[in-house]
RNA sequence: GGGCUCGUAGCUCAGCUGGAUAGAGUGUUUGACUACGAAUCAAAAGGUCGUGGGUUCGAAUCCCGCCGGGCUCACCA
């Protein structure tokens, strides 16, 4: 739409101004057309201020010049404040919106400026031995936001699940469980057991500080691949996995690779020698480093003292070996913002190593999640685990439909889809850098702008698409788009038709928000337009202009719930 | 102390590549279910956009100083 107008607004100032240079070329007026803060004021609008600099004129007689020299069938001109104010012909305007959502249905919106380029992304990344909390929210559904938006645009996607998997603390769980623990609990509660084993070995090392010693040892066990270390480590990756994946099943969320962090133990010889033969390692107080004083930042730690590698190491290794394996366009990793300066120092390393990629490399950041106010801590039990989180949001969905719809079927699969698409809405509602204090009263409100409000204008808006079927000869009449030229339709209308953009924004700049966002206002502008507008009434030709507006944004909500990551139900 | 980041209504936040009267939700007060779903809609009230300068025709938005919160700064990940 822009587009076509920056085109006409080139031509007017053409015209107006006898083929002067205007110094503005049409994507130039694309870009400074705005959307007025109020709809009195036109559709669009392009401030003249810049063109007023060129022409040394005022911008007031500029805009009325602009105004008296515009003609288009598309829309009308007015000049207001040193503003042309474009006026959209309301029944072209409609059609010309409703027809794309004809062709295109819940496509609408996607594209393919992806080219089948590949985009990696690094997210949701477990810990081994943890059960999955609130604070892993982010990172999964931001992620799985943007994979999702990523292929609606043409891209491929490769979800990686770093999995936390290396390091002493199973050495430590190895001993803690020989010493604590017996098989039958551990395969009966799973990571339960394991959380209560780490948290008993931190309560003993304290008392006794040579377990530490022994947690080193059996680590040291796992990386020379001793039997006995190995297939307990192994099982206790198996079974956190396990109970991972349960909650992966619930949200919708899946990955392409688990390549986690012992992946990597075996391939960093590779970056090492690499970092040794372009000069870049530096011995400091007996450990390998590279300096990265120049630009302003610590050294970027490579070995230990004693030779072991670092999470750097392993982060190095990783993206060069994932350059390799996908030949990524892009590669994002979705950790939260604590990770800055890591990341900041990894990507500059591996520039410095002259790995072009390396520009391609985005550290997508997040805040940090507390509970009522307090920093998250398992030992502490001052935590909220995902899967109570959902139970409950669920079982607070349950009860309002048994309230509100005690005749629905499948009460319980819808219950499920409310929860969870009230607690996934809550999570992408806000730009991702903010900090979540979690609340359990504001995470169970299912009133006002939330993720229910959406799908219960979703599901508003089946029902009545559900009534039209029942109308007979509502198929053998032509729609009349006169009857979407009042101020709520075109409200509607115009949101819809900004919705592609809000795609494009959400993908260049990393955020899932702007979606969660925009198809809210969306659901707004329906719920607005069906109580000021009669849908279904006597005349058949505008009754079916309605319908497919009506069907128009269920299929905008729906495309924007998923990707989101939300379900759509079609009734609740 | 250095770096990064955030500061907008009682609360949670949009708006930030400069533009028209700073917007939502929530909470408070009030109104609307005898035709399409009240998990909805409508109305009222609520603001020194942290603060002080600067740039500009124009600043919540850009630049600098200051104040306040958070994160981070060598052998954890």
């Amino acid at each position: 739409m822009k587009e076509i107008l920056a085109e006409l607004i080139a031509s007017t100032i053409e015209k107006s101004y006898n083929n002067q240079d205007s110094s503005l070329k049409t994507d130039e007026i694309e870009a400074l057309i705005e959307v007025p803060p109020n709809s009195d004021m036109g559709d669009y609008a392009f401030p003249c201020f810049r063109l007023s600099k060129v022409f040394r004129t005022s911008p007031n007689i500029i805009a009325q010049k602009l105004a008296e020299n515009f003609s288009s069938d598309l829309a009308r001109a007015e000049a207001m404040g040193g503003y042309l104010n474009l006026f959209l012909e309301r029944e072209k305007f409609a059609k010309r919106i409703i027809d794309e959502l004809k062709n295109k249905g819940e496509r609408y919106g996607s594209s393919n400026i992806g080219n089948g380029k590949t985009i990696c992304l690094d997210y949701s990344s477990i810990n081994i031995a943890k059960r999955f909390h609130i604070g892993h929210l982010s990172t999964t559904m931001i992620g799985n936001s943007l994979k999702a938006i990523f292929e609606f645009l043409g891209y491929k996607t490769v979800g990686i699940n770093y999995l936390g998997d290396w390091g002493t603390q199973f050495g430590k769980l190895i001993y803690a469980f020989k010493t604590w623990g017996n098989m039958d609990t551990l395969k009966e509660k799973g990571v339960d057991e394991l959380t209560r084993l780490y948290i008993k070995f931190h309560e003993e090392a304290e008392k006794d500080p040579s377990l530490e010693e022994e947690g080193r040892k059996w680590f040291k066990a796992i990386e020379d691949g001793n039997d006995e270390a190995m297939s307990l480590f192994n099982l206790f990756k198996e079974l956190t996995l396990k109970d991972a994946q349960r909650v992966y099943d619930i949200l919708g969320v899946s990955f392409d690779s688990y390549h986690g962090e012992s992946y990597y133990n075996d391939k960093m010889d590779r970056p090492i020698r690499e970092l040794k033969e372009k000069n870049l390692l530096k011995n400091s107080e007996g450990a390998s480093i590279v300096d990265l004083e120049k630009y302003d930042m610590p050294p970027c730690l490579i070995l230990k003292k004693d030779g072991a590698t670092l999470y750097a190491t392993r982060d190095i290794a990783a993206a060069i070996d994932r350059h390799e394996t996908y030949n990524f366009d892009k590669c994002l990793y979705i950790v939260a913002y604590q990770q800055d300066l890591h990341f900041k120092q990894v990507f500059k390393v591996l520039e410095l190593m002259d790995y072009d990629f390396a520009k391609n490399m985005v550290h997508v950041a997040f805040g940090m999640v507390s509970y009522e106010g307090q920093q998250l801590a398992t030992r502490k039990g001052h935590i909220v685990y995902l899967e109570d989180l959902l139970n409950r949001a669920c079982e607070k969905a349950l009860e309002i439909i048994n309230e509100k719809s005690p005749n629905l079927e499948n009460k319980e699969e819808i219950a499920m889809q409310v929860g969870i698409g009230a607690v996934v809405y809550t999570d992408l509602q806000n730009g991702r850098i903010k900090d979540i204090d979690f609340r359990w009263d504001r995470a169970l409100n299912f009133d006002g702008e939330t993720g229910p409000y959406v799908q219960y204008t979703h599901a508003r808006a089946c029902s009545v698409l559900r009534k039209a079927e029942e109308i007979t000869g509502l198929y053998d009449v032509e729609e009349d788009y006169s009857a979407l030229t009042d101020d709520f339709s075109q409200n509607l209308l115009r949101l819809i038709s900004r919705f592609p953009e809000s795609i494009l924004q959400a993908a260049d700049k990393y955020e899932p928000s702007i979606i969660t966002r925009a198809m809210t206002d969306i659901a707004k502008a329906f719920n607005k337009y069906y109580y000021e507008q009669r849908i279904i009434d006597e005349d058949l030709s505008k009754t079916k202009a309605r319908i497919i507006l009506c069907k128009a944004t269920k299929d905008v909500l729906k495309t924007a719930m998923s990707l989101i990551g939300m379900q759509a139900p079609e009734r609740m």
